[in-house]
DNA sequence: TCATAATATAGCCAAATAGCTATATGGCAA
DNA sequence: TTGCCATATAGCTATTTGGCTATATTATGA
């Protein structure tokens, strides 16, 4: 029950759920996160955790980078099947929109050089 | 984006999964739910509005009961999708197990009698 | 080694939430 | 009517949550 309700908790809050479209697209650490979202980076990095505590996304270290990426496998665990739900579902939202439409502008490298 | 995280955040407390997954045995009026579970009868009755606000489930009154069931529809927006998905979900919880064991015994009928 | 960039953690605050008690509303029966 | 049962609403409280700023941590590069 516990890890149920964590995960519809984990799923109710709409810029997690940008995050989690997002990353639908490609991995992205959490500078280009930052880049896409009108957030500071300390609650990015709190949606990431929430996300990664239940198994939504895992991520890895590349340099000073972490970069996260969605939880793949072909577990039958409830994350796993609503990450499956996610993926196949519209969601209608403007801001998610816009940064799907600059999600190919949006670079580590050259946030890095700037 | 508003519809999907209303119906998450529905979803994210365990009285109320407890709720839908004894709906899915059959349908169930205020005063039997509240002899199932240990809750003031308004904690009750708020938590089945915030389930009928994003059309998790749905009532009928008869009388002085309001019978709620759950929302039962082909319908492909994310209520139904995620009862579907409930309805086919083991839930561990021993609570909800005990409620499931008792609940033959629930009759409103006999609840009047009282 | 030291400075800087990327990320995480701590701690604060305002808003939301799940519980409660007290009270209002609506239907039915005497 | 009047009283009672079932349910809903109002309003309180403790806790959780999503945002922030300030600070700690870790990796890189000069």
């Amino acid at each position: 029950m516990r890890t149920f309700t964590k995960v519809m908790k984990a799923l109710s809050d709409p810029n997690r759920i940008r995050i989690l479209k997002l990353l639908q697209e490609k991995e992205l650490c959490v500078c280009e996160l930052k880049e896409l979202f009108s957030l500071s980076q300390p609650t990015i990095s709190k949606h990431l955790r929430v996300l990664e505590e239940v198994e939504l996304v895992t991520f890895r270290k590349q340099g000073s980078w972490v970069i996260y990426r969605l939880t793949e496998s072909e577990n039958t665990d409830h994350a796993k099947a609503l990450l499956a739900y996610l993926r196949k579902s519209e969601i209608q939202d403007e801001g998610l929109q816009n940064m799907l439409l600059s999600l190919p502008q949006v670079d580590r490298e050259r946030i890095k050089a700037a």
